[in-house]
DNA sequence: TGAACAGGCGTTTTT
DNA sequence: CGCCTGTTCA
């Protein structure tokens, strides 16, 4: 057996050991998914077919690269009809083939986040509810606690505890919300992202007959990231399990970081108790980091009082301390990311891809972008507002949602009139209100336009559109029939005006929405012609349909091998690893997020957060944080991240040590660097004037504490020899940006000294000039 | 009817 | 700041 080869003993192990209930506790690095790749190598090689093997992942990537490593091992057919995926799209294929039973029709929509918020506010307006106190996020925030705990409409009702707790919240009417919510979603025909699980848990629970379908078929059981499962998850995984009690799940009670969307770290730190016989396996040494790295990394999550007792060790080298920046603001913090990436990219021969910036919310990507632009560095943004979430997509894929279940109303509402046909709120609203007292559906009524026109109570003008449009729907779901659905999907795009109404807009922005329908059709196009060649797929127009809804920003990166700097949410980092990773914005508020400070049991999930961001990194690990931050239009002062000084300062080296003492302003003048700034620095105020001057008016407190702006400085290159006396106003070359002229220095510690350089072709730029080896003219 | 604009508001993480 | 809502005007 080859593929056992090189194994230590605990992944040994956890490979071979195939029958009866085994928990795997993976340190972070420790191989855990080469043990999952290898175990379900080793039960196919041991005669089980792939057909009884069930893989949840955390992600669909994580499942598309595990078969395929797994393909190299038993041959790719073998791998191929495994079932893998994460919990939502496998449930989704099951249910979509029983569905029935259900009362849901088997192209049931998927709802997305937004489609169900939509849902919401109109059941809010249509209970004539004050939207102000009963937040829609809120509110669906609730409900999705409840779905993921099982309690339905009715347990809610039957639970005075509940209700009296959401009366005390000032949310009396939520169960009424919540019941119209379910039967808004069941007449649409429509699962949100809650009900995937639940739903699948109502089916395994009301049909035994099926319940043992699935157990039987699912004889070797196993579950990825077990610490992130909420309750709905892990009754699901449960019932499937209790035949056969084939049951490996791996995880870390350390890297749970999804307690926000119901995981249950119990469910983990509980499984002894539900299986007794449970064999429990541990893997500790982590062969991804430096010793540096892990043991820093254990020093902080050792803060935290809920965890199973590990010693993750790693016998890799020492490594480098990890360097501690210090920036002034946000924009000084993404320049040095960017002017340290650009250097190590130089002096170590580091690919782009080597590199991951890793930070707390989405909304930091910007100043990163910005610097990472400037210097011409290629870089990737994963998550934020995927592909599909952009209105031009989401508007094409209503059309298609349509055709598909006419009773989606949401979808009908959203492309009924647009592009603009001449239906507006008012008709709308009409034959809605219609609909619902007839308790038909809306397409039911434009079914029999004729009929019911009478008591619509719309003109003619309006009802010729509305009839036009039906037909053109109908027509589109005829050509479903016998065409394809990228074809049908080419035909929408063109008929419904959809394309022509884009065209129109021949701004950038407009321009780059042509292109993203066409890039929509051209995923169509990929993952039919994908369907067609895997035995079992399913090219039709609603699967494609549901793995949209399902898709991550992760799983569509087509692992594209571009050579780019991988910028990211840490919650989007888990399971991935860099050789250099960058952290950022690691400030009291912002990281522990002030969301989540309050309670012990947040703030230790936001230390895992750190752990999970740390232990990312392989060889290098660079830690930044600002003493301010632009922030919802304004300049807010921070203070380093608490998790910061958790870090015990031996594995810490400060890049900017001499900064402290700079903060205390000797002359006792209030001084900034734009009062000082040579005459002729010109272009440093054309570079972002707005910006500067706003945060030089704003808060001149911050701006006091600027460095003092020096004459003169000297080039040390970063082996730290050959010097060269440089300044304002000297003439220098840069490799890659030219002939430029010094128009500003800033910093004492030769370690830190920053440039700007006027450049003849590429315009201004800031260095670092231990790292931008100019050379003086 | 719909585009254009002003004002208010909330700001975490995601299947 | 940027998103969303509501209002106004053509």
């Amino acid at each position: 057996m080859k593929y056992l080869q090189g194994l230590n003993e605990a992944q040994y192990q956890a490979v071979t050991m195939i029958e009866g209930p085994l928990m795997v506790l993976a340190g972070a690095g420790s191989g855990k998914t080469r043990v999952l790749t290898m175990r379900i190598a080793h039960l196919i090689t041991n005669g089980v077919s792939p057909f009884h093997i069930l893989a949840l992942t955390f992600t669909n990537k994580a499942a598309r690269e595990m078969k395929e490593r797994i393909g190299k091992v038993v041959g790719e057919s073998d791998a191929k009809s495994i079932w893998m995926g994460t919990f939502h799209s496998v449930f989704a294929r099951i249910l979509r083939s029983e569905a029935h039973l259900l009362g849901f029709p088997s192209n049931f929509t998927i709802y997305d986040t937004q489609d169900s918020l939509n849902v919401l506010k109109k059941v809010i307006k249509e209970l004539n509810i004050d939207a102000d106190l009963y937040k829609p996020k809120k509110v669906m925030s609730r409900i999705s606690a409840y779905k993921n705990n099982l309690i339905t409409v009715r347990a809610y009702l039957n639970n005075p505890e509940l209700m009296e707790a959401d009366e005390r919240a000032n949310m009396k009417y939520l169960g009424q919300i919540y019941g119209k919510y379910v039967e808004s979603c069941f007449r649409n025909g429509a699962m949100d992202f809650d009900d995937l699980l639940l739903r699948t848990n109502e089916l395994l629970t009301r049909f035994p007959e099926v319940l043992a379908k699935y157990q039987d078929r699912f004889r070797y059981i196993l579950v990825d990231e077990y610490q992130d499962t909420n309750h709905s998850q892990y009754l699901i995984v449960k019932a499937l399990a209790s035949k056969f009690e084939n049951i490996c799940v791996v995880g870390d009670d350390a890297q749970s970081i999804y307690s926000f969307r119901g995981a249950n770290i119990y469910n983990i730190l509980n499984f002894k108790k539900d299986y007794p016989d449970a064999v429990t396996v541990s893997l500790e040494q982590n062969y991804r980091s430096t010793q540096n790295i892990v043991d820093a990394a254990n020093a902080v999550i050792s803060k935290n009082v809920q965890q199973f007792k590990k010693n993750v060790f790693s016998e890799n080298e020492t490594g480098e301390k990890i360097k501690v920046y210090r920036a002034l603001s946000d924009a000084d913090e993404a320049g040095f990311v960017a002017a340290n990436i650009w250097e190590l990219h130089n002096s170590q021969q580091r690919k782009f891809s080597d590199f991951a910036i890793l930070y707390r919310t989405n909304s930091q990507t910007r100043a990163f972008e910005d610097s990472l632009r400037k210097k011409n560095i290629p870089y990737r943004v994963y998550g934020g507002l995927s592909f599909y979430q952009r209105k031009e997509v989401k508007d094409l894929l209503a059309y298609l949602r349509l055709l598909v279940n006419e009773n989606d109303n949401e979808a009908l509402s959203r492309v009924i009139n647009y592009p603009a046909r001449g239906i507006g709120e008012t008709s709308q609203n009409k034959l809605i209100v219609f609909a619902d007292s007839q308790n038909i559906s809306v397409s039911k009524v434009l079914d029999n336009l004729g009929f019911y026109s009478p008591q619509l109570g719309l003109n003619n003008g309006i009802l010729t559109k509305l009839a036009d449009f039906w037909a053109m729907i109908k027509a589109f779901e005829v050509m479903l029939k016998t065409e394809d659905a990228y074809t049908v999907a080419m035909e929408v795009a063109k008929r419904s005006g959809l394309i022509k109404f884009l065209k129109d807009d021949q701004t950038p922005e407009g321009i780059s929405r042509v292109e993203n329908v066409q890039e929509l059709l051209n995923s169509m196009r990929g993952f039919i012609d994908e369907q067609q060649q895997v035995e079992d797929g399913d090219p039709g127009l609603s699967n494609f349909l549901g793995s949209i809804a399902l898709s991550t920003d992760q799983d569509n990166t087509k692992d594209d091998d571009r050579d780019k700097v991988s910028l990211m949410t840490i919650h989007l980092s888990k399971g991935l690893e860099f050789p250099v990773v960058h952290l950022v914005g690691l400030e009291e508020n912002l990281f522990p997020s002030f969301m989540s400070s309050s309670t012990r049991e947040e703030l230790e999930e936001e230390r895992r957060l750190f752990y999970v961001a740390l232990t990312r990194a392989e060889k290098q690990a660079f830690f930044t944080y600002a003493i301010s931050r632009f922030q919802w239009g304004k300049i807010t002062d921070a203070e380093p991240s608490r998790f910061l000084s958790e870090v015990n300062s031996e594995f810490l080296e400060f890049i900017n040590p001499a900064m402290e003492s700079r903060f205390v302003n000797h002359s006792g003048l209030k001084s900034n660097i734009f009062d000082e700034m040579p005459a002729d620095a010109r272009s440093f105020k054309k570079l972002d004037p707005k910006k500067k001057i706003e945060r030089n008016e704003e808060t001149p407190k911050t701006m006091s504490r600027n460095l003092k702006p020096v004459a003169t400085a000297r080039i040390i290159n970063p082996s730290g020899q050959s010097s060269q006396d440089i300044e304002v106003g000297d003439q220098v070359r840069h490799d890659r940006f030219g002939i430029g002229e010094v128009t500003f220095l800033d910093g004492t510690d030769p370690q830190n000294i920053k440039a700007k350089v006027v450049f003849q072709h590429e315009g201004e730029k800031n260095l670092i000039l231990k790292f931008a080896k100019l050379t003086k003219i």
